[in-house]
DNA sequence: TCTGGGGTCCTAGGACCC
DNA sequence: TCTGGGGTCCTAGGACCC
């Protein structure tokens, strides 16, 4: 029987400005992103008490929380405390998975023993990472990633609990669906309108049930209402090697409706997905462009190319193929390209002997970038648009190919 | 002076092939 | 005098997560 723990940090961008800025502290803060249009990043517990909650717009938080501190988010300072984090984690265990930038896994079946047990670990990571790095974490631990999970939201803030295999049910048999990871809103209405309101309910629902409303889905919905998960925590170096898809988007500053603006702002885009794809050793060979209308009204189209490519032209030439296919009913307000169906190519960037010549190109380009700074080269066409400042997201990781550059 | 950005996984319908 | 049927690929969209 397997024991896992679940670290997460609390409002951890927020902590994070509060400790290091002690004139925070104490007071509701928001972290937002740095475009004219952003939205809360994350909101201090001082700013959650006021009711600022996660992805309001600036006006709305300031008009519930008028003495609100916003503070433009720093994803190096976020990342670098998560690099730390990891190096407290792997001193108990090797099996550490880094979920995202605040919360980690730690497979501790094997080394618990050696540290008086899962509950005496998570009291010393508590412990550690508050006097280390000055902020709260919530750590939960359970017989699977699921219960870890579950134990950690239903005790944070400052928490610590453990949910033990026998416990489990007891726990889960009042509890809403929609508090398990993984079962959202939309699938919790859908329940209730089933009769299903709680965890309880839904593991005594006969599986021929959900299977023929849900397919494969309400097999597994079954099994995780009774607590059952049986998914690994996966270390970094074999996720990365599984990454789908790369891709970027942007809230432009102002809509947009010319057609010369836009492709700017795409081939801006391409480059930067392609950037990452070339820095990671990865060739997609499917290329999607997102758009966004001001009513909000978002569609995807794409497109499969011959052959993989990290090339930022090839990827931008397909994007224009696809926008030209389009008819724009309204002005833009946000735009996406991602490259999916990715392969891992090794040493060499291009597949093909012809296109030796192009790739040294953007590998110089790409050496010029690193070393001298981000967008210190970068193509004519996408100077017209002015460019924003780097947003930040939870879900990046401190390594590996989910890393902004 | 509303509503970010990065992902994963699943489904469903149509094209196409045998 | 009729419209089989299974498998696979491709595309679009949506739910869900941090």
């Amino acid at each position: 029987m397997k024991t896992i723990i679940l670290i997460d940090m609390d409002a951890f961008f927020a902590s994070v400005e509060q400790q290091s800025n002690p004139a925070l502290r104490g007071r509701p803060v928001a972290v937002i992103g740095a475009g004219k249009r952003t939205v809360v990043t994350t909101a201090s517990y001082e700013a959650r008490a006021r009711g600022v909650k996660t992805g309001m717009n600036l006006y709305e938080a300031k008009k519930i929380c008028p003495e609100l501190v916003v503070v433009v988010g720093n994803n190096d300072k976020y990342t670098h405390t998560c690099t730390k984090l990891k190096e407290l984690y792997l001193k108990y265990t090797p099996d550490v998975e880094i979920y995202s930038v605040d919360e980690a896994f730690l497979d501790v079946t094997g080394s618990a023993h050696l540290f008086g047990g899962p509950l005496e670990i998570g009291r010393k990571i508590k412990k550690e990472i508050k006097r280390l790095f000055g902020i709260n974490a919530t750590v939960g631990m359970g017989p699977n990633r699921l219960i870890a999970k579950l134990a950690a939201d239903l005790s944070k803030p400052d928490g610590l609990r453990w949910i033990k295999r026998e416990e489990v049910a007891e726990v889960l048999e009042d509890l809403p669906p929609e508090q398990l990871w993984g079962i959202g809103k939309r699938m919790a209405e859908h329940l209730r309108s089933l009769g299903i309101c709680t965890c309880g309910e839904l593991a005594r629902t006969p599986v021929g049930v959900l299977r023929s409303r849900f397919g494969i889905v309400g097999e597994h919905l079954k099994r995780m209402a009774q607590g059952l998960d049986d998914s690994p925590v996966a270390a970094d170096d074999k996720e990365t090697e599984d990454v789908k898809s790369i891709g970027h988007s942007m809230t432009l500053p102002e809509d947009v409706y010319r057609i010369p603006e836009i492709k700017a702002y795409l081939l801006l885009l391409s480059d930067r997905v392609c950037f990452r794809a070339r820095q990671y050793g990865y060739a997609g060979k499917t290329v999607t462009l997102i758009v966004r209308y001001r009513s909000f009204e978002t569609f995807s189209v794409r497109k499969k190319l011959n052959s993989p490519t990290n090339d930022t032209h090839r990827v931008f030439g397909a994007i224009c193929e696809l926008l030209d296919g389009l008819r724009l009913r309204e002005p833009v307000r946000l735009l996406g390209v991602s490259i999916g169906s990715l392969l891992r190519q090794s040493g060499q960037l291009a597949l093909f002997p012809e296109q030796d010549r192009r790739r040294r190109l953007l590998e110089t380009l790409d050496r010029i970038n690193l070393r001298y700074g981000l967008r210190s080269i970068v193509w004519a066409a996408t100077l017209e648009p002015k460019r924003q400042p780097g947003v930040i997201s939870p879900a990046w990781r401190p390594e590996g190919v989910h890393r902004s550059l």
